[in-house]
DNA sequence: AGTGCGGCCTGTCCGC
DNA sequence: TGCGGACAGGCCGCAC
């Protein structure tokens, strides 16, 4: 479910009821996440303090004084700040109980999600250190993604949504910045002019960016950490649009298959 | 090394 | 109503 902007929209709502907090308990009901959640956890939070909330790519990382807390949303998690009287629902996995008598809780029905430990830099983590630069920041720009992109056969949408080039881009974003940057999401990554790629990093800034103004995109079951929606919804131009007008030419919204998930595009604006 | 799939899960919706 | 199948904001770990 989250891309880069409902993840710093989750990392900004939670923060201010975290921060310089301290975890009393943390109660785990569900630890078969996408990797079990490790069971030293428990005990090497406890009574420490969050001394800072980071966003790496989708990953949120809760900083302690002995470790760091990684967390990511998959497809279906979310994050709430809630008290003890919120009872706990179905797919409720984890509570994070401080000393304000607040709960960081995270619910995630599919269980694509993780809650994972390190004592190391996680930038040092084999989850973390692979991935690509942040998208918003400049050494993302249309010279890395040129360099990047030289002799790659894959297709533009799926070299985008490639960790390992740059992070947070998913498949609602993906087909948004390339709708905008006027580029076919089929195209070879490798067919791409300095000019296209710089265009189409624009693009891709443009979106996250506003997404993250707007709280982010709420297809379904997005919700932030106070239970509000995101509302970049109703800006989306071909993200769940097939057979609608094209809002630039009028050509109705093409849906198709890459690498099993839906790309929307218009196929006479996009090249 | 780069590419492209299978698989992990549950919930929802659509057609029969 | 019930049932099967397709589909959903991700991404690791394999084969080739």
């Amino acid at each position: 479910m989250p891309e880069l902007p409902e993840v710093e929209t989750t990392r900004r709502g939670i923060e201010p009821h975290i921060i310089n907090q301290t975890i009393k308990n943390i109660a785990v009901r569900q630890r078969s996440l996408r990797w079990p959640i490790p069971k030293q956890l428990e005990q090497k939070a406890r009574n420490q303090k969050i001394e800072s909330v980071e966003r790496r790519g989708k990953y949120l990382l809760l900083r302690l004084h002995t470790g760091t807390i990684i967390l990511h949303l998959g497809m279906s998690g979310s994050l709430r700040i809630c008290t003890a009287n919120t009872p706990a629902e179905k797919h409720d996995h984890v509570d994070f109980v401080f000393g304000n008598n607040k709960i960081l809780r995270l619910r995630d029905p599919r269980r694509f999600g993780a809650v994972l430990w390190t004592t190391k830099d996680p930038e040092k983590h084999k989850l973390l250190s692979p991935l690509g630069p942040e998208p918003l920041e400049d050494s993302f720009n249309g010279k890395y993604l040129f360099e990047h992109s030289r002799k790659r056969t894959a297709s533009i949408k799926s070299l985008i949504m490639n960790s390992h080039i740059v992070v947070g881009v998913g498949n609602i974003y993906a087909c948004e910045s390339l709708y905008i940057a006027g580029i076919n999401p089929k195209r070879k990554s490798g067919s791409l002019s300095l000019a296209r790629c710089e265009k189409l990093v624009s693009a891709i800034k443009h979106v996250l960016a506003e997404s993250i103004e707007q709280g982010g995109t709420t297809l379904r079951d997005f919700i932030r950490e106070n239970g509000e929606p995101g509302y970049f919804a109703q800006k989306l131009f071909v993200y769940g649009r097939a057979g609608e007008p094209c809002s630039n030419c009028g050509k109705p919204i093409k849906q198709i298959k890459q690498q099993q998930r839906s790309t929307f595009y218009c196929a006479r604006c996009q090249k």
